[in-house]
DNA sequence: TCCATACTTTGATCGTAAACGAAGTGTGTT
DNA sequence: AACACACTTCGTTTACGATCAAAGTATGGA
């Protein structure tokens, strides 16, 4: 009954159920906090919708993703920010260990991308250090940010109920690891709740199906002036 | 060639390589940061020699453990500190959301354990706040820490070589995060040059063989003075 | 009511990889 | 030299899990 042993089993489980190529694409793909149905994640993964199926009950036995069945349809979507935390630290891992050149990652994924429901890429690496040398968004323990009052009244005036947003049942703010740049970006439910602003202003869009994220001429501008950095 | 493709690919492969229990006994084992044999490491993982070889080959091969080869000693080790980052995810992942009650993890592991080569559980978790609060250590951009000229004198008085440890080819110091607290403790070269004191000064000694750390009471005394805390 | 759609369950097949013992390689010791 | 020890490589067995088609369940619409 040795309970270090129940740790190592509990986690092996879970890495295995990530440790298999078409889990891992279903998995990668939710990566944008875009819930899908178990057909369009057969599709994405290439298997058939009954393999689809058996994987996508174990990821859900495991804890990755949750389902929210709607009518007919059934929406899977990754079971929170720890495990797209996960996702991207074996990204990491991955992405060799800097010596190992991988050049031919595509410059509109480094640029801007999702990371589960915030902004990643050098766009949102970019937009945590003007938060932070502002003196919008403030470090205290445990690597949890908050807004400090200059920062509230700023996102307030963008339009963000902050109140709201701290009423979330979910974590409020958090450096989380970027991959490609090895900087952190602002996740949490304040950096869903930006994103969502960025795509209703339009300073950014949104490929279909696709993680990467295009910043538009306006946003550009808006983004600069706003935040005082060049995009 | 879809690169979004090559991303999920490679790290699927790293969670597989985790994802087998007795190489997972193995990684899980070397989060000690103390560096094992083969031979050590096939009875950690309860398997034979031969089976033993196969799988550190390919946890080598796929970069989780680097080894060492001493005479015709074989001593295996982590990787890095980014590989015992995702295997403390993998553990909070696995530690259940919560709700789900694990009343039996050991009071000895929750106390006081290694994470890597630092210190973990509520020992670490309050040594990390006590540096903050105090001001000696300030977090800066991209969730790194800084000791500030305080808190460098103090270490320094302490007897830890602050430049030094600034010269290693190492994050210096940064929050990582627990999967029993579920709070950032102190990682990085300072984390580990810290519980390097925290054994020589004998505040606390280590089970051998285990991650568990158990405080002494001179250690109580030392730093419950030292650094203005209850242990 | 009946059919179409969305998804799951069942059952059978197949491939991979985990396991071990035995034999092989290399390194220190006498 | 000869032997002991640490570890790896090889060859074989075995077991598990990934796969799909086909049949089953549930929901929505005609």
């Amino acid at each position: 009954m040795d309970v270090e042993y129940q740790t190592d089993h509990a986690a092996s489980r879970i890495a295995a159920a990530i440790g298999e190529p078409a889990r891992a694409r279903m998995l990668y793909c939710l990566m944008d906090s875009h819930a899908r149905t178990s057909t369009e994640l057969a599709v994405v993964a290439d298997v058939s919708p009954s393999t689809a199926s058996v994987h996508l009950n174990r990821l859900t036995t495991e804890r990755l993703v949750k389902v929210l069945v709607q009518g007919k349809h059934r929406y899977y979507s990754l079971e929170g920010p720890e495990v797209a935390r996960v996702l991207e630290g074996l990204s990491v891992l991955a992405g060799g260990s800097g010596d190992k050149f991988v050049p031919n990652t595509p410059n509109r994924l480094r640029a801007a991308r999702t990371c589960y429901d915030h902004i990643a890429g050098t766009l949102g690496v970019s937009l945590h250090d003007r938060l932070k040398t502002m003196g919008w968004l403030t470090a205290n323990g445990d690597e949890s940010y908050e807004l400090t009052p200059a920062g509230s009244r700023a996102f307030e005036a963008l339009g963000i109920d902050v109140e709201e947003t701290h009423m979330l049942r979910r974590r409020f703010a958090f450096g989380c690891l970027d991959w490609s740049e090895r900087r952190s970006h602002l996740g949490g439910a304040l950096g869903a709740v930006l994103l969502k602003l960025a795509l209703k202003k339009k300073w950014v869009v949104q490929d279909l199906d696709s993680r990467a994220l295009r910043v538009t001429s306006f946003g550009r501008r808006e983004m600069g002036s706003r935040f005082g950095m060049e995009v």
